[in-house]
DNA sequence: CGCGACGTTGATTTGCCTCAACGATTGTGG
DNA sequence: CCACAATCGTTGAGGCAAATCAACGTCGCG
């Protein structure tokens, strides 16, 4: 149960038993139903997240009422809203199951005590900011500079198999096209 | 002189006479003419870079030889190829010159002994990417949402002034248009 | 002074959007 | 568990934002 996301810490970090132990406790599991909603913008981003099973979607939704998704996040990535959950402001994403899916839950209160009694995890957290980073500046690139059907292709190769899990939709909202091109694109192939 | 990187550090560290005079021994201060590389695609970027005046770019250059600039760095930003930097292995960006400038560079090593003589500083370097992290998420939104001329809008913002002092075609090459198309923004208003 | 880079403007083309109509799939209440 | 509604995906017609191409004026620099 707890595999997957010592593997993770391992990742970046060596952990004796005492340190996972003491991260492992302050971790909380749970099960969330499809379409339920983790963080509403406007909230205070209170946790972060660590997904075993199953998909969430980080995403903002414009004045027009349209969604953008920054970011998905399958089994194995972490879901916060970093500017919220660092400050403890109000959101302006939102976060979404789009599958059954199960987390482990970090409050921000239980994260300062780990950077405190394991300041290790400083630098897995630090990491793990820097790797969003860079991939943030790559995808900004990829707006930037890609038509439609390529940033349809990397985004196969950044989530491989995930596009048969999510609605069209959801694909849509991510490279930055309407859910009716996504339908011309494929037809395409 | 170093005041301006002394009141950088202060937005996120509060440092005593020793600390301060440590990390400013461990910088160097460099003129650089407009149009000089200070990173080039495929070198390791084995510094990174406070503008204490000027502007820099940091670039990407697609296979067809078209720019997309990531990044202004005017007076008070830091320049880094971050993913080169932390792995010290070759570059994917560019950084260049766009007026005279004079920055103040910190070598990787010398920010390694840094860290380990002031470790307030893995704090300080941190907040900065962290900062950069929900920049970009920003920009990612922005992109997928809207025009060009909101975008331009937002550049205008983000960078006062700065339009008057950097080509037309960079501002382009931000805001993801061809220059013949920031030509046509302007005449519009 | 003359060349090359830059910016402007107009004509034409193209990538993607909007709107609308229609099946298919999913979910929900009776 | 079925019936119906709602949501989702597909397809086509037409429109708009921004690209491309090309010609020309201007500026900065060697």
């Amino acid at each position: 149960m707890f595999n997957r996301i010592l593997n993770n810490f391992a990742r970046h970090v060596t952990l004796d038993q005492d340190e996972a132990d003491y991260a492992l406790s302050l971790l909380k599991y749970k099960n969330v139903k499809k379409h339920t909603m983790l963080l509403r913008n406007g909230e205070t981003c209170r946790k972060i997240y660590f997904v075993t099973k199953g998909c969430l979607r980080l995403y903002y939704t414009d004045k027009e009422g349209k969604d953008h998704i920054i970011s998905f996040m399958p089994e194995n990535w972490w879901a916060v809203d970093i500017a919220s959950f660092y400050s403890q402001k109000p959101a302006t994403y939102n976060i979404e199951a789009l599958e059954d899916s199960e987390v482990f839950e970090l409050t921000y209160q239980d994260q300062e005590k780990l950077y405190e009694k394991v300041p290790k995890f400083e630098r897995f957290f630090r990491i793990l900011t820097q790797n969003g980073f860079i991939l943030y500046q790559r995808r900004i690139i990829q707006n930037l500079s890609q038509t439609a059907e390529e940033r349809y292709e990397k985004f196969r190769r950044r989530y491989p198999k995930l596009e048969h899990r999510i609605a069209q939709k959801h694909v849509a909202a991510y490279i930055g096209v309407t859910p009716v091109f996504v339908s011309v694109l494929r037809r395409r192939r």
